[in-house]
DNA sequence: ATCTGCAAATTGGCTTGACCAAATAGCGCG
DNA sequence: CGCGCTATTTGGTCAAGCCAATTTGCAGAT
């Protein structure tokens, strides 16, 4: 299976790899950007995109002359929760949540909502048959039904949870994710939710909706 | 006064300026990079330093071969949450939220943290006696209980709605709602959410903090 | 011996120019 | 009118070079 994302991308993880494996501490300096692109076998404008959006997801700092520094690698909190598992920690924070929003928002599901729910999901269905990727109407199902709460804070709280999805430090592995089959899955639980919701059932949507979350999650994590 | 930042920076923003101001709104095809580094003055490797920049804080998305399309134009938070929102919307959304992750938490509930949370309310006791307003308590209380999921997205968001509370737009209200009775029922609602957690009853936890938290808004509206 | 200061070496910052590969547009044929 | 091939457009990558900030090291002074 050959890495189809684009080089900076894979050479940004080839990079936080070596840092991860303990080659290179933290504070320590890599190898000049010359040199540590002749290493990986990468030419200096690739391996410098790399390097900016490690530094802008706070993995290193580069300094104009000195050179490239690993920054904290340090853990905060009790638990050692690795970068790795921020996916599943991510998903699993939209579990709880958005399982917690839908039983509020089947209590109060209009027929106009739920048509443009079911909207939504046409246009999924006929972006994923032209294979396109549905991210937008993905997002729009989700936030869709945490507005329909009527809670401003809840919508902006799902917004972020889902746009984190594509925040730097998740970005190395959206390539993956969004298969066919990935999106066909997404749509078949996205179905089960809006029945749920249509039969004004709001634990069988709680469920139905925390199922796809995980789902998602593992989908996610095991390309 | 000259802009010291590096190029890819300064240019990043320009771009996101033209994408502000209207000049290419969402969906968009910005200029080929060839054309557009020209426009802006600068070579195509920084230019695609800066679209890198760009792409990662989601802004804008890069297709092989086809051009460079803005992206959600419609910018989530960031600090514009003044409009929509008021006491009641944040205290109902504190209440959907904690009552779910307080599930979960009840799920994985350690003596360790059971005997940190007996703590905070018994410094929160002394500090109602001592007619101190036990704020950093009651903050610490949901905290820890968010934290015991061990998900730090989860505690981030309690977090930074417990915090919401503080915002200007407020403050005004707060001196009405820190009496002590207020804050003598609200110490009666966290040894019952404590009870709850002690009985390892993720329901009665779950009510209880619902309870809590319907109440504390009730009371800050009532003053 | 130690300190100071300047110059050379090191290292990141940026540009030009070129070629490859994917996606698209356009044209000609059936 | 539609299909399919080709030319063009557009992003992806590489190579080599020069500039600017920083660091290093040595010579001269104290």
């Amino acid at each position: 299976m050959t890495d189809t994302r684009r080089l900076y991308q894979q050479t940004a993880d080839r990079v936080r790899n070596l840092i991860a494996t303990g080659d290179y501490q933290s504070g320590a300096r890599l190898p000049a950007e010359r040199e540590l692109a002749q290493q990986l076998g990468v030419s200096r404008p690739s391996l410098r995109e790399a390097l900016i959006a490690l530094e802008i997801d706070g993995t290193i700092e580069i300094r104009m002359g000195s050179g490239i520094y690993v920054l904290n690698t340090a853990k905060p909190s009790g638990n050692g929760r690795s970068l790795g598992e921020s996916p599943s920690e991510l998903m699993q924070a939209r579990a709880v949540i958005e399982s917690a929003i839908i039983v509020q928002a089947a209590a109060t599901m209009t027929e106009r909502t739920l048509a443009t729910l079911r909207a939504t999901l046409d246009v999924m269905a006929d972006d994923i048959a032209n294979t396109r990727k549905p991210l937008e109407q993905d997002r729009a199902f989700h936030l869709i039904i945490a507005t329909s709460t009527g809670n401003t804070l809840l919508v902006e709280i799902v917004e972020n949870l889902f746009d984190e999805r594509h925040s730097p430090m998740t970005a190395g592995i959206r390539g993956h994710f969004e298969t066919t089959d990935s999106w066909t899955s997404a749509l078949t639980e996205h179905h089960a939710i809006l029945a749920a919701l249509e039969a004004r059932d709001p634990l069988a949507a709680q469920a139905a909706m925390h199922s796809h979350l995980t789902a998602s999650g593992r989908r996610w994590l095991e390309n």
